[in-house]
DNA sequence: CTCTCTCTTGAAAACGTTTACAGATACTAC
DNA sequence: GTAGTATCTGTAAACGTTTTCAAGAGAGAG
């Protein structure tokens, strides 16, 4: 690979030129700027970006750090965060821990080796490193945060929009509604499936209507796992008139399993998701869900990761995106 | 933050031993040892990454890079690439382009600057620049590929595929047979556009079934673009009585959008896909599809791509995949 | 013709590592 | 006690940029 001296060389300038050139900043003679990009093309020279970046103590990288990149929700809001950061001059790199410390550990010595001027993190589980106010690099966290966060966070009103929706399921005249919410035990409970379930009852509170322990079944955001609730639905003695559903994926799987045993949504049961991914609207029935707007999200998290990153003023703490409610074929009126 | 001078002063040692210290090549005595190791934890001290790239010339990163991150068969297939990567020490970044020229560019540079040390290409426009021997990079190119292509690809067979289950529809006694591909003009027609409508005529030919260009439709790979295309179906004086689509999400739109219709899937038509994405199995009827093995695939990919970078012996330029028939509800015997 | 001012260019230090080479120390064997 | 060897450590150059500072060139004014 040619260097910034080779090019110097076959231009007969000097290195301090050829940066000058590359940057832009200062203004080169017509003659020495040509004699420079000659020899750039003909050696076809390239910066090296490590070099650079040493130099700079900033790689313009962002990087995003993800558990998992294939649940559906995860993936379409993964896709929104390129072209805000692009926009103002940002490269985004995605990282996958697959739930493996090992490999989440390598990532976060990368970061705090500064591979990436900030990060966006997308589960509440913060390394504790990160934490350390003494050497913490900037980040935000987004969707999954911690109520008690005490860094920048961007995430919609998760509890307020499970409590409209479930209020939406009451004004259909429903009352006797079931959740399925994540894995909520002592040892475990994603703040997702908290602030979820929170709104859940919240709404049941507000209209006298009684929250029943056995109707809060739990599952893992897969599909499968709202296949298996359906069995637990199906061998009830007594049968809810309404599911919440806390992810679409669940719902789906919900759905399907109620099929299979001959219970059909919205006619028998109604059944609520939550997101709004693509496939919402291609099951059978489509389903009533909150949706979550991945491009606002993103944009948020990207521009107040960049206000941060570059010191801005205006930088939010906590911001709030609105969801929205949208009504289709899987719930129906009592 | 810390340099590796500071440490070395607070241990009243050289660099070099802190160097060495780290990279754990040579022995240290005991106590110069002990020393170091508590300089380094005094000051919470991490080796900056980019200086270590840039002195050893190589950085330890693979680069994915990837038009769409969000559609759900290169999701999954995303997932698969980190842990055969760090089984052999080497950390994977994706870089998704959202099909934007500029963002491309800006990755594209990344790469020939050497931010990583090889990239997995997933889409099968490579970038001129990555084709000139002069200065290439490593790279191997996976699931869309050309079939002339003089670089490393992994694949898997998508012509006998295709040809595969259209012949088992065929055994079902199917002979109505329709295609919904991607776009295919003169202008642009991609590599698995082709190569499974090649074999999805290969399997007609072999039977003496004659090609009707008017059921030969043409999606997008979207959800949207197969509902659209049972608009098309339903429109047509003669209906085929079985229709092979080139992806599962075409399938599914296509399923709801007859559903809609008031044409029943299998009863009225049979459906097949090709991906087996998660949400085959859920769907109202379930997708008989080609299974591509993922985790082989990335598997592949990613060994391959180390063992051109660290110039192994035994690397294979093309490598193709097994995929599997699966059987599931969308097809039945006419 | 000289002085001053502006604009372009070059030399060299800096960024934080690794590593080749040489020097120092400790140990073994006689 | 000395020589020889093996082992550990330090010095300094190298990686490829950017950037500060100073010098040089050229132009305009008197």
């Amino acid at each position: 690979m040619a260097t910034i001296k080779d090019v110097a060389k076959l231009a007969g300038v000097s290195v301090a030129t050829v940066s000058r050139y590359l940057s832009g900043a200062s203004k080169l003679t017509t003659s020495t700027e040509a004699k420079v990009k000659g020899a750039i093309e003909t050696l076809s020279y390239r910066p090296n970006i490590m070099a650079r970046s040493l130099s700079q103590s900033r790689s313009d990288m962002l990087m995003v750090l993800v558990s998992g990149v294939s649940s559906p929700f995860i993936s379409n809001l993964l896709s929104a965060f390129s072209k805000p950061a692009s926009a103002r001059g940002y490269k985004v790199l995605l990282a996958e821990t697959s739930m493996d410390q090992k490999i989440e550990a390598t990532y976060i010595e990368a970061l705090r080796s500064r591979l990436a001027d900030g990060f966006v993190q997308l589960s509440a589980h913060l390394h504790p490193e990160m934490l350390d106010k003494k050497h913490t690099i900037p980040f935000v966290n987004v969707c999954e945060c911690l109520p008690e966060a005490t860094y920048p966070t961007v995430q919609i009103d998760d509890k307020r929009a499970a409590k409209q929706i479930t209020e939406f399921l009451i004004s259909l005249g429903h009352r006797e509604i079931a959740c399925l919410v994540g894995l909520y035990n002592d040892q475990y409970r994603s703040p997702v499936t908290v602030k979820r379930l929170d709104g859940f009852r919240d709404a049941l509170d507000g209209n006298d209507i009684e929250f029943h322990a056995e109707w809060m079944l739990q599952g893992d955001y897969t599909t499968d796992s709202g296949v298996q609730a359906a069995q637990t639905i199906a061998e009830m003695k007594q049968r809810p008139t309404a599911v919440f559903c806390a992810s679409d994926t669940m719902a789906i799987g919900l759905i399907r399993g109620l099929a299979n045993l001959g219970i059909n949504v919205p006619d028998d049961i109604s059944v609520t998701g939550f997101d709004d991914i693509e496939m919402a609207k291609y099951t059978v029935p489509s389903l009533t869900t909150i949706r979550q707007p991945v491009e606002k999200i993103a944009n948020a998290a990207i521009n107040n990761l960049i206000d941060i990153i570059e010191e801005k003023a205006h930088v939010r703490q906590h911001v709030t995106i609105e969801h929205e409610l949208i009504l289709r074929g899987s719930t129906r009126r009592l």
